[in-house]
DNA sequence: TTGCTCCTCACGTCACGTGAGGTGGC
DNA sequence: TTGCTCCTCACGTCACGTGAGGTGGC
């Protein structure tokens, strides 16, 4: 016994918990290497560390305790090989997952932040930094029929193309003028996506902001055309239009706000 | 009803299984915008899979779903932003922790493979890649104490410099002559995390191979010494024993497959 | 009538976490 | 005697998955 470690000092060493242990122990996954036979205390060797850590590792990775199990019965070099190796799309899958993920909240967290440093009642031309995203098919409006046609063709889309719908969507529209004609009505969507094949240059854009729910945007699009030619302003490129506040965070739809930027240069 | 998705159509866009939406839906986390008076079918809007896709990316992150519901119990710009920033750290760790499971099984893998193209009974001269680790402080042994002792004192230093010590461990001498005195008896143990402050460097080392259990190396110092001799080579800096094949994929711990390497030149 | 989609409700599952009640050596 | 560590066993929990039995429109 002198060489070995009690549950509570192996579980220190190993920063496994003991009840986490002793549930591993019922399901003969890992067992200790000795039992007092008076009082039935469980005793780990020290070396058993390596195996246990290999566990957690695995563990963590989301392989199932049956599977680590299956494999650990054998324990022969090429099972473990092929344990690795069978699984290495799996981990590949979950890192880069959890970098989406991680990408996901950053690009939210940035829009958030743009919704509460802005003046939705101020038109602005400010220096924009350059920006990737992904850009759906053109869109088919019906009339009469809102958003719902257009939106679930884009989802439908979206899944063919591969497109990650989980970051944040936005509308394009070709030209100022095609925004004040049907600002509802986007030629395209496209997902703020920092992997995708699509960039939109850095430079001065005219920036405005609306509230309303999706598709709405009052008298964003007027107000826009008039501050253009006040400001003797020409706009250039395409008209994007997302949204910083959704229902995500925001609980009245009417209060959702969406930032309408188009790239100009002073006449 | 035209405008919405069935919970099929629903699953299908947004990749979430219907019980899964049944479950979220039974615990008040997200619900159907509407629901048919007659037969209390679920029937979702487009928009919603805004907020369906950022609740899957909040609990693939592990964020408790109790968690998420509280923050949209609120729904706030401002706390939405504090629910994501007060994560980030979780998140990093969530990350790192991956990117160290997965570099583990990479180490892991490329150990076991040297172990697979290894012919056991040869000593060789090999050019070796240059390789990083991180070395713990000197080690004491007592006289006829074993691993025991100083193996767990490695374990608890290691706990305090934060070594990862899911990384295979390995022990280091001074010198083949402190091997040839006392394989059994490194004057450091050391972990094979690739993150470490120390580097072995590449160039021509001896390498020799035994089977045994931890700190059993059987005749290998005196063939490796004998090697040495006769190849007219001369040892420099410290040697190295890791172990290749040990009780996380072989059975028995007589079969346990160790590692020694030194570097060398031609006198 | 036959499929088809949807419903609720109950029970199963996976990997533990949490007491409750009891033991054994200083 | 009092702590302290350990034990087993039962039940709880979290996030679903899986039928069983039933409904409603073509």
């Amino acid at each position: 016994m002198k060489e070995h470690l009690s549950i509570k000092k192996f579980s220190e060493f190993s920063g496994i918990e003991t009840s986490t242990l002793r549930y591993w122990d019922g399901i003969g996954l890992f067992s200790p290497t000795m039992r007092d036979a008076e009082n039935n205390y469980r005793y780990y060797s020290p070396a058993q560390l390596v195996s246990v850590n290999f566990i957690k590792v695995l563990s963590d990775l989301h392989i199932s305790l049956k599977n680590i199990n299956g494999i650990d019965r054998v324990r022969t070099p090429e099972s473990l090989l092929n344990l690795i190796e069978s699984h290495e799309n799996q981990l590949d899958a979950e890192l880069t997952k959890l970098h989406a993920c991680y990408s996901i909240l950053h690009t939210r967290r940035n829009l958030i932040k743009r919704g509460m440093n802005a003046d939705p009642a101020q038109i602005t031309v400010e220096r924009l930094p350059e920006e990737q995203l992904v850009l759906g098919p053109p869109t088919h409006f019906v009339k009469n029929e809102g958003l719902y046609e257009p939106l679930v063709q884009f989802f439908q889309e979206a899944k063919k193309l591969r497109i990650n719908l989980k970051y944040p969507i936005g509308g394009l529209h070709h030209s100022l003028e095609n925004f004040l004609h049907a600002p509802g009505e986007p030629e395209h969507f496209f997902s703020l996506d920092p992997l995708g094949n699509e960039t939109r240059k850095a430079g001065e854009y005219m920036v405005g902001y609306a509230r309303g729910y999706y598709g709405q945007f009052g008298d964003l699009p007027d107000r826009m055309a008039a501050f253009a030619r006040e400001k003797g302003l020409a706009c250039h490129g395409p008209l994007y239009a997302i949204f910083l506040q959704d229902e995500i965070c925001v609980e009245d739809p009417v209060q959702y706000l969406s930032q309408v930027f188009v790239a100009v240069k002073a006449l």
